[in-house]
RNA sequence: GCCGCGUUCGUCUAGGGGUUUAGGACGCCGCCCUUUCACGGCGGUAACACGGGUUCAAAUCCCGUACGCGGUACCA
């Protein structure tokens, strides 16, 4: 423990890893990162089974490797605290109830949902406008601090259900120091006596959270600020322990555009992916995923901007870490993403694009060709699986002319392009150059008399079958002149 | 309702008593480049929630109010 740093990403897999859980785990990697064998564990929060969903953990796992997150301990890669799986735990749990009964810091209670709500209805009725099962409702309850010790055995080996309850006391204030938001103070009253046990003989999150972080020798906590309010019952629970709690740092929460807690109903209506795998499947570049994601709560304090993992491990500090919650911005993580796709290479690109391309059906020329065509293609272009839609030209003959692009299709139109055709269908092949296919295009509009655009954009119509795109000679050069002339064909006789 | 946490341009943020005519980035707008669309370059738009204190001086410290968010489970 002397001073080393170990945090944990603990997601339950109660469905796939969402962007919010990834920043949690972006923040907690990166912070374990910036210390000095600093250790990033994984552990599968799994306690409640019937929200369990098969393959979250994978997802959880797959998300943080796509993003370039090492972890250095979880169920995959073991370490010396395991089982990193909570559900595998479950006599670990029990051990430490029993002890905290034993102490009389907790208690078996029989309750069952009816009679709670029961109380607390009754409650209600007399005037208790929050009505808790707490030192002093207890009282009145069926549970081991009521009940004759003899029926509370007799309850247990009977297999009666049964809860463990934390002894919150009645009145007391619990205070902690949290790394991003200074001072925090709760008072004891306005808590419940925690379920520590469930009836399932599962542990709730709060005796797992705690008993593993302890048990684990985790550092720091750094998790979402929905957790803020659950932290005085941890801090509770490992006073009556005898331990001492981990640092606390409550991250701000990532909001929709709309306000709240981004959703997967709110960012879904907003076009917002929300889970990692919908980025992966997207072909968002990872790096822009992370660097956006760093930058939605923390900033370094200058006034950079772009920075790779590595750097950003460098950089990280908690104290940076802003209070307020961060609006989801879509537009800047796709700004990220064309500065991380065109940081990258034609060749690199190519190899990405090809199993993309094939599962759209896409048949791809030679290699050459097609990083020539990336190289004109990468600028215009936030993601990767664009490439392939705008420069559709490129890999096969334009199926329609786009609609906007045809109001240029004038009267004359057909005529010009058909002059032009004339001019470069006597060209040789290794004449087929962008910039001899210009100089002809000026000799054509300068013979008619017209402006430049008169002809060219009819042109790249029939070319590109678009209105806008990549620069049209260079286009024309890669395309070849035999391509070049028969998609010129084909326009003069669709088009007229 | 109660408890807690927040609040600087539309958004992410810098700034933490005088250095500030409040800086950067995304977005948006304009210009240049380009006889396409982009990229790029240059410029512009735009914010300290409100009210009281404290102080010679407050975006910065304190207290209220408003608003937002979170929590209030045998879910995490």
């Amino acid at each position: 423990m002397e001073g080393s740093v170990r945090v944990r990403f603990a997601p339950s897999p109660t469905g796939f890893l969402h962007i919010g859980g990834l920043r949690t785990a972006l923040y907690n990697y990166l912070f374990a990162k910036s210390h000095k064998d600093g250790k990033f564990i994984l552990r599968i929060e799994d306690t409640d089974q019937s929200r369990y969903v098969e393959g979250a953990e994978q997802d959880i796992i797959d998300s943080l490797n796509w993003c370039g997150m090492d972890i250095d301990e979880g169920p995959d890669e073991g370490g010396d605290f395991g089982p990193y799986r909570q559900s595998e735990r479950q006599e670990i749990y029990n051990k430490y109830a029993k002890q905290l009964i034993d102490e009389d810091k907790a208690y078996y209670a029989f309750d069952t949902t009816d009679e709670i709500d029961q109380m607390r209805e009754r409650l209600k009725k007399s005037g208790n406008p929050s009505p808790k099962y707490d030192a002093v409702t207890r009282q009145s309850m069926k549970n081991s601090l009521t009940l004759p010790q003899d029926e509370v055995e007799k309850k247990l080996e009977a297999g009666d259900e049964y809860v463990v309850r934390l002894k919150v006391p009645r009145r007391e204030t619990i205070r902690f120091e949290d790394l991003i938001r200074g001072h925090v103070s709760f008072e004891s009253k306005g808590l419940d006596d925690q379920v520590l046990l469930k009836s399932d003989g599962m542990p709730t999150y709060h005796l797992a959270n705690v008993v593993d972080d302890h048990l684990m020798e985790i550092s720091h906590v750094i998790r979402g600020e929905e957790w803020l309010s659950s932290t005085p019952k941890h801090i509770l629970l490992y006073q009556a322990f005898g331990w001492e709690p981990p640092q606390m740092a409550h991250l701000p929460l990532i909001m929709s555009p709309s306000g709240g807690k981004l959703s997967k109903r709110k960012a879904e209506e907003e076009g917002i992916p929300v889970n990692t795998k919908e980025y992966i499947k997207q072909h968002y570049e990872p790096e822009a995923l992370v660097n956006f994601l760093a930058y939605l709560g923390w900033s370094p304090g200058d006034d950079s901007e772009i920075h790779s993992l590595n750097e950003l491990c460098q950089l990280f500090t908690l104290d940076r870490v802003s209070k307020g919650g961060a609006v989801f911005n879509h537009k800047k993580l796709l700004w990220y993403n064309e500065h991380y796709l065109r940081e990258q290479t034609n060749k690199a690109i190519a190899e990405r694009l090809r199993p993309i391309a094939k599962t759209k059906g896409v048949e791809f020329p030679d290699d050459e060709y097609l990083q020539k065509a990336i190289s004109l293609l990468k600028d215009r272009v936030s993601k990767i699986d664009e490439l392939l839609e705008m420069g559709s030209f490129f890999f096969e003959d334009p199926e329609e002319y786009d609609e906007k692009a045809l109001k240029k299709w004038k009267s004359d139109s057909s005529d010009l392009v058909s002059q032009y055709r004339e001019k470069i269908s006597e060209l040789e092949d290794d004449e087929f150059k962008a910039a001899t296919l210009k100089s002809h295009l000026e000799d054509v509009i300068n013979a008619n008399d017209v402006g430049f655009g008169k002809l060219m954009m009819p042109l790249r119509i029939a070319v590109t079958g678009q209105g806008f795109g990549p620069d049209l000679f260079t286009s024309m050069q890669l395309l070849g002149k035999e391509t070049v002339l028969e998609r010129i064909d084909t326009a003069l006789e669709k088009l007229g």
